[in-house]
DNA sequence: CATGAATGAGCGTTCATTCAT
DNA sequence: GATGAATGAACGCTCATTCAT
């Protein structure tokens, strides 16, 4: 009698059954797993089914009973995987009370992610621009990733914190492009250094730029 | 009858290739140039070389007089056609005298030349991320670009219009990255919109970042 | 409760077991009458284990513990199923005095046989050429059909009802075709007509033949 | 100058145009050759595009250049190979004037190509059933025979040599099976023997049938 | 007996590259 | 130089078969 048997009797196979929505079975990420080291390697078009077997341990038809095919593995990556990562992020956004916190949490979570899966981090920043065949999970990835510095500005703009009069889809690619590529250089320079030191600098950047203090404060004489 | 037929009668041959040491021939070109189209519309690992060969108007067999193989045509798009782009950028910015507007022009032309040839953007967007294979020419032009950014920052800050103390690797990502990922929105959207009207905003949010006057003035405070 | 059951508590297992020596057990009828249907839509070559299993409602694995492997369903389908049928032929025509007689009843009960079982039928039409891998087994009842009809016409020479000097293989031959081919076309018309009423025109055709009495008599002249 | 060309100076390009239209390249015939032999000795699905690029003395990708894939080097056998046969049958029809003779010719030729080319006999009997993968190609072939075999019945009815009332359908059914089951005895025989003397008695027992005279007469009495 | 997850040999197909013309 | 037919290595995928439970 295992524990899913004692709970059964407690609680029902109701529970269990909600519970199993979405755990994904082991050899599920043993493979996905295996896939993302095989891909971060040698990238999705120059990695072999068998390459990925033999990395996750299990016989080449093993994968088929898991991912319909190889394309399929990069599919789950971005739907399952680094779906909840991004899906992490609000929880994070959510702990902080101001906008600016907000940005700061999302930013330090963002590299802390990256950071701890540097696998993960190299077959996102090498396959998600590749959206020809990965279709529309990136873009949902990408679309919530947006929606959440979005509502950052705005209830930033709204505590007076955020200026406003700005393209709202500007900044959020802004934001967005300037992190991503944080990450690439990272990524690029073999995950040698601390990508967490980054963060506060660049939320700094965010919100002051670049300019001295002279020519901002000319600047928004005029606004 | 071209002027290259022409001058040929004068000076035959040896004197064009003499002037071909830098100048790629017409074939070449039109191979590289339906190359890129190919690569925009299916990526780098979905084209074929036959496709390539359709649409450049020769035999396959063709492609390999001027390209060692079909890696090395992307190759050369990096070393030769995209580098030419990037030196460009080089002699827009020194048409302008102080940082910011070296900056601004810089952005300008950067949008500008994206915009003049979508299959170079897409191509380039697509595979420079896929560093693997192609080995160290897009670490030449990133550092090529980095390098003018870094440049002008410098200058920025002996003018007064850039604030000191900021990490300078971090601040030239941080641009970089900002214009890549407006640039990788665009071409998403089909390049259905006008690029360059990103330009002036997006210079706006490197100089002054997002935060309000208000806020960057506390800080500015304590600098 | 069945038949079974209720022998099973007076006799126990022993005497069942005797009993099926040469009756197959349910599950193998299961699996084979499945194994018929699925090669019927599929083809032989065309079905998979998987498919067959469903089919019957049991697990992959358990078809082997009932059949050597995949082609061993097909050659217990000639071996047992069809062998079976072509047996019964047997019956029939001992039912029957004349040759005539004997011949018009196994022209019917052929195609009876056939309309019942309509997978059966095209598994048999598209299989039994395919005698390759097969091997000797549907040989066998091609033969066992073929004695049946060669000891027709010897009878029915003797009972001065067939003409003798005839080829006796090639008659034999003739009859099995013609029947062949009206079952393929009905199964080839999905079965959608009654094959019986073919039945006495094909035994007339047998008998007399296309010509018209003019010029069978002209030919019998020289006989 | 090959001898293209010095035609091509008399009759133009036009001529050798529609010359061409249904000449297959030399290496298209020499695969489909290779290919049905190797259909002949293993049937079509125990075969590989390995084994017939061997057969055919060439790369397994050349077969590529002349057939989409596996399944259409079959259909081409049946489209292109077996139609031309079968074609073939039409002009040896048109030598005779009346329907015997037309009958008998129809089916000395039959006998005769299929004797030539035993392995085109052999495939054709074997796949020919198969016909949820080849689609409408045999049909097409079947039906070409079935009315040519139902013009010469038409003809010798009007000629009275062919009685009427008879089910026109079955009729050509009946011609049809009784050749090709003798066809197939003979594959099945391995070709050890001269299939052609089977045409003469073969046609005799569609015109006399196999019913003696005295029964015959009997039964024609009551037409 | 029954299961079905796991296996891995084997095949169809693609396509970068070569080379005789 | 230019061609494009031919090549064959390599890979994705299937599915008959096994075996631990």
């Amino acid at each position: 009698m295992n524990i899913h048997s004692i709970l059964n009797i407690f609680y029902g196979d109701s529970m269990i059954a909600e519970a199993d929505i979405d755990v994904k079975s082991d050899k599920y990420n043993q493979i996905l797993d295996a896939a993302i080291k095989v891909f971060a390697q040698n990238g999705f078009h120059n990695s072999t089914v068998s390459q990925i077997a033999k990395e996750a341990g299990v016989a080449d038809g093993t994968i088929y009973l898991y991912f319909k095919n190889k394309d399929d593995i990069l599919k789950e990556f971005f739907k399952y995987k680094t779906k909840l990562i991004f899906e992490g992020f609000r929880g994070e956004v959510e702990k902080a009370g101001n906008a600016v916190d907000k940005l700061r949490n999302l930013i330090h979570r963002h590299l802390g992610e990256f950071q701890n899966d540097i696998n993960m981090a190299i077959t996102f920043q090498s396959e998600s621009r590749q959206c020809r065949r990965n279709g529309i999970q990136i873009d949902d990835i990408t679309k919530m990733y947006l929606d959440i510095v979005g509502e950052i500005v705005e209830q930033g703009q709204m505590e007076g914190t955020i200026r406003k009069n700005m393209y709202a889809s500007l900044v959020k690619r802004f934001i967005l492009g300037a992190v991503d590529e944080v990450i690439h250089t990272w990524v690029h320079a073999g995950g040698r250094y601390d990508l967490l030191t980054m963060a506060d600098p660049l939320v700094d950047l965010y919100l002051r730029g670049i300019g001295s203090a002279r020519f901002v404060a000319e600047k928004n004489d005029t606004e």
